[in-house]
DNA sequence: TGTACATCAGTGAACGCGCGTTCACTGATGTAC
DNA sequence: TGTACATCAGTGAACGCGCGTTCACTGATGTAC
């Protein structure tokens, strides 16, 4: 259950990640951010509580390196879903919408860490920064060379703002349970706005 | 600072207001619900912690009523911007969008307990899903009545999800602080988003 | 290859703290006669 | 109007608890010679 043969650190071997893990474990099961505690994480990856601190400065650090993972693996689901579609930008466009909400609801747990408000700004990590602004430029970059593609037509800032604005409402919604009567799939649902929103976007083309 | 002339209850008069207000201004200044204590609202309320219990059954329920306050008021901006424009189906869907985002904006601390997943579903306090439910269906009779009208196509509820998501991302967002560069006041970015989806919906009519 | 040493990941005890909730109480208010 | 009584909102002390963080320590690992 430990270490397998990856990094075989001094001792644990990966106890950083291991925590990560466990923290994540336990958004799931107690189901929100604010009653996670890194006692409880650190027993639940076996490890005593003061080992945490090897590895974190402190709580608010740990929830930091669990967004920052986020953000990453966020900025290579766009990315996968951009480069699927390289010769066509207006459908690598709708793609990175869809696979924004995918991604959502395939980690939750890290969502809730993201955008749940419990760090007060990202201001105090800057690599947490920098892989959140990536993802985001990736959003950018599809809508700018749709644009320059004469697919859609706009302002970039605008579009960007709006898609970003649909699947992060879409995903927060879904996440949040708020959408009980939904008979489709997460991607069946992304997939239907986003063709909307293109819709809208090539009406001046 | 107490209470006025309003109710003149027993002792305090209005204490679950002022709890409630309290408890709004502790999530405001500490920026977030996690890190909300009953103790520390009864505190700022002026009153022994254990006076709140006369009115919440515990910290959940005093949640719960903050949550069911804020769709109450929401479903009251949603009525008034709707009202608003009774000749114009179209009009009144947009304004409602409107309306949507700076009630986000300008009750911040309400949003976040109504939507930050502190609650874990509102299944356990009726009053308080009849209110969300409330505030629902006013956007879905108004894409309903935009649709009978003719100014509108599409599936109703394909078309309500987009707008409630386009809205509700875009309140996320701006509350959350994700969108530092905007240089427009959530109200101009809210219309233009707005006109943006309803110019898709107008499409095929 | 073997030994002495430095490094530093993880330990376990201790700190001080504020929390949510319960309880028997008190005293201000409302009401019946 | 006055008095006796019932109600119940708010009190203050107490409960048990788990938390985040610090500290001197230990012992496994890596390295220089």
């Amino acid at each position: 259950m430990a270490s397998k043969k990856k990094k075989r650190g001094y001792h644990h071997g990966d106890l950083r990640n291991a925590l990560i893990q466990a923290a994540l474990a336990q958004i799931a099961v107690s189901g929100g951010v604010h009653s996670l505690s890194l006692r409880e994480v650190a027993r639940s990856a076996g490890v005593s509580h003061a080992a945490a601190y090897r590895h974190f400065r402190n709580k608010e650090d740990m929830l930091a390196a669990i967004a920052e993972q986020g953000f990453v693996l966020l900025g290579h689901a766009l990315q996968a879903a951009i480069e699927q579609y390289s010769g066509n930008s207006l459908a690598a466009f709708k793609a990175s919408g869809i696979a924004y909400v995918e991604f959502s609801v395939g980690h939750p747990e890290h969502l809730q860490v993201m955008f749940g408000g419990a760090l007060n700004g990202f201001a105090r990590w800057p690599s947490l920064q920098k892989a959140s602004q990536h993802a985001y430029d990736l959003l950018k970059t599809s809508v700018r060379k749709a644009l320059q593609a004469g697919e859609i037509s706009g302002d970039e800032d605008t579009i960007a703002l709006a898609a970003w604005s649909l699947v992060h409402g879409l995903a927060q919604l879904i996440v949040g349970g708020q959408i009980p009567h939904a008979k489709q799939s997460p991607r069946h649902l992304a997939q239907t706005l986003t063709a909307l929103l293109a819709q809208a976007l090539q009406a001046n083309v």
